[in-house]
DNA sequence: CACGATTTGTACCGAGCGGTAGGCTTGGCC
DNA sequence: GGCCAAGCCTACCGCTCGGTACAAATCGTG
């Protein structure tokens, strides 16, 4: 980050990553076909000419937007899961997963899930880079419980894979909720329920 | 079912329930904003005029397919729902949901997931049937565990809505996870774990 | 076997899509 | 202050979208 150097002609004027905020913003309410070329210029403040100049095309801004998003969701679920132990970390996850899901500084839910997961053919490419999305944070939650693991500190009888895959799946089913306008308290008493799962027997 | 009575001129050249469900597959592929006309006439073997004069309009058609498609899920998870216990409900409508989700009969996922989460603005009202399925669905759940509450068959502490709630989204993050290729093993690893939410403690 | 009713197929419509050409504007630099 | 690189903006491109007009084809019925 920083100011970029500015070198001879016209400055630009907008901000890169102010106006890939706003992008993402549209492609998170109305997916990635739903959100038109003059939605996106409307909701980032420039026109079409300078979109194409800067980013290249319609699918090259999504994976830039999406790139940001991710790497937030990312940065916020690793530091859940640096709790000391596997309960507590999955606790961290779900719960902060849940009251971002809710948020009211941006739309309900989560851009991985309502981007776009069933598209036409010709944007088969945007539900891969989603489900890599999903997949890379699940490794993140995979490798954390497999070091609970090592630890003994798993619930008898439960993977780690599993247990990720369950703690994951559950999130994006949440995500499904709120997308749909479940609030933070309803997702919430949910999570309750799950960490059940998740006590010894 | 059974025979239309059949009236003057020129019969019909398709079965209507059958094209029904050719055009669910392609909504449930590529969903609502990704399915064209001529991907939808392709399917269902019609061509597009006859599609109109039977069906009215691209959103008629997709509430009449869904409409299918939802009925018998409902049908499914109230057959599964009807084990004596909540514990059993719950596995059999979870298990049935992940082999469901995974089958190679049609499409990987869930159409109330898939056909669209997150549409453009004048597409909103198909995010909102689809919400409404996957509402009727949870209110069967929560139908069947406040039963349960009834008879005493809940653990301590676990309320019938918040329960049902979770059960629901873990079966659409798994419709999230079939969507990007999950398999059926992995999907019902995940249910062994959620059950342990289930049991008293 | 002609008539009216209904479906089928071809060929088309206006609108909006994603993407671009080219002239005007704004700055750094010598 | 004149030059020129880069960004801005209006207006446009071809294409595909959802939806339709119209005529040929196919049935029950008199």
């Amino acid at each position: 980050m920083g100011t970029e150097t500015q070198t001879a002609g016209r400055p630009r004027a907008f901000d890169e990553e102010t106006v890939l905020d706003r992008a993402a913003e549209v492609f998170w309410r109305h997916g990635y076909e739903g959100a038109s070329l003059s939605a996106l210029t409307g909701a980032m403040g420039i026109n079409r000419p300078s979109l194409y100049s800067t980013f290249g095309s319609k699918e090259q801004l999504f994976r830039r937007a999406f790139d940001r998003y991710h790497e937030t969701q990312v940065a916020k679920a690793r530091a859940a899961m640096e709790q000391p132990t596997a309960y507590a970390a999955i606790e961290a996850f779900l719960r902060s997963s849940a009251d971002g899901l809710t948020a009211d500084d941006h739309p309900a839910g989560c851009l991985s899930v309502q981007g776009g997961l069933a598209c036409s053919p010709e944007n088969a490419r945007i539900s891969e880079v989603l489900a890599a999305g999903r997949a890379a944070t699940e490794s993140a939650l995979v490798e954390r419980l497999s070091r609970a693991a090592r630890e003994g500190d798993l619930p008898d009888g439960v993977e780690a894979r599993s247990l990720a895959r369950f703690v994951m799946a559950l999130s994006e089913g949440h995500a499904v909720h709120a997308a749909a306008g479940a609030s933070r308290e309803e997702l919430q008493a949910s999570v309750d329920v799950a960490l059940r799962a998740v006590l010894p027997r």
